[in-house]
DNA sequence: ACATGTATGTTAAGGATATTAACATCTGCG
DNA sequence: CGCAGATGTTAATATCCTTAACATACATGT
């Protein structure tokens, strides 16, 4: 399979979801025409219709490889910090922050439910890897000893944190407003003082 | 001026930005024809063309007019609640909230500089708003003495949890995660969590 | 091997839409 | 009044998405 030249391309689908993310990325935007990835790749303009109903399911399976990276990241991170610790919770948070940034083009693609339409990634991709993050919360409860809290709650607080911060951050709102501040260690700061808070009420 | 039935509109820029913008809530995303916005004025499609370069310049001129809107909702809040107080702070918050949750719509046309382009509001239309909630914050740290955080890097903090909260929400993340649970509880008791570790800290 | 059905590609064509160019009309001002 | 500039109009171009009709390769059962 897959010999040079030959009419069947052998891992198109792939292949496009390859080309697409490296054209998002080149131009910082999803606004690239279908087209070009598939000549990036060597096919015709028609052909991604063979294996995407439409541009916005490409794009859509560039959004679920993104989320996989994002659970990868993380997974190895939860793995590489103590079971229970808070520094394990800041980490899976700088993780996260680090993930997104990085890939500012991509935000888009993955949350915006309201905005370019369903993009995002499938529900099966998102829901394990944060209740992989609820995993490192609950045992920091245990931990802790904190049970006027619910471990679940607690996660989505701290998400929306991160989140905020790397929205922020990748909008340029963060070096507008705190331009000497790096916003890994605002991450921080603030998570440590919102945890200061919860064991504060234990 | 604008005679019925005139060659000349009279406010075609204005009407053009609120059509522009009811387009946008009616079918939730900005994904409408020029020509459309043309056609509800009644204009050609081509006459948008002499007040705005293109159409993401008639996207940015609705971003402003949200912009304003918000700023306004800000500002009415803070004058209802009393100086330095946390209810203040709080309620600054929920008023970002709703705002915000209220508008799906029009949130990827304000923050997503590199998503879609630079469509967001000038910046000049963001910094006084965010000053505004700097000030109540700033009275809040005078007001139970707190001398040891920055109002500036707290502002930012906050501003991250009520933004991350409000993303969250509109994505239907929260729904996803925590169907039973109000948005706006969430984040008073997320801030108030927050607040807490600061005092604590002083 | 071979016939045949399905998956995968190709070319050609249709339909939207953004954007510009060339032309028309109005409005204000000397 | 008459011109200059602003504001609209129509017509034309270019780019894309998307589908339709046609072609080829692969895989499977005989």
């Amino acid at each position: 399979m897959n010999k040079c030249g030959s009419y069947h391309h052998g891992n198109l689908r792939n292949a496009l979801i390859v080309a697409a993310a490296e054209l998002i990325e080149e131009r910082g935007s999803p606004d690239f025409a279908i087209s070009e990835a598939a000549k990036v790749v060597g096919v015709s303009p028609a052909a991604p219709y063979r294996h995407f109903k439409d541009k916005e399911a490409l794009l859509a399976a560039v959004a679920d490889l993104y989320f996989m990276g994002l659970a990868e990241a993380t997974q190895a991170t939860r793995e590489a910090f103590p079971t229970g610790s808070r520094e394990s919770i800041l980490a899976l948070g700088n993780t996260y922050l680090s993930y997104v940034s990085q890939r500012p083009e991509f935000y888009n693609l993955i949350w915006n439910e309201g905005g370019h339409g369903p993009l995002n990634g499938s529900e099966a991709e998102r829901r394990p890897g944060f209740y992989n993050f609820v995993g490192a919360v609950e045992a920091w409860c245990q931990h802790n000893a904190i049970t006027d809290s619910d471990p679940l709650e607690l996660s989505v607080k701290l998400w929306a944190m991160a989140h905020g911060l790397s929205v922020l951050n990748i909008n340029g709102q963060l070096a507008l407003f705190l331009p000497e501040t790096d916003v890994a260690t605002l991450l921080s700061s603030s998570a440590n003082t919102f945890l200061d808070g919860v064991e504060g009420k234990a």
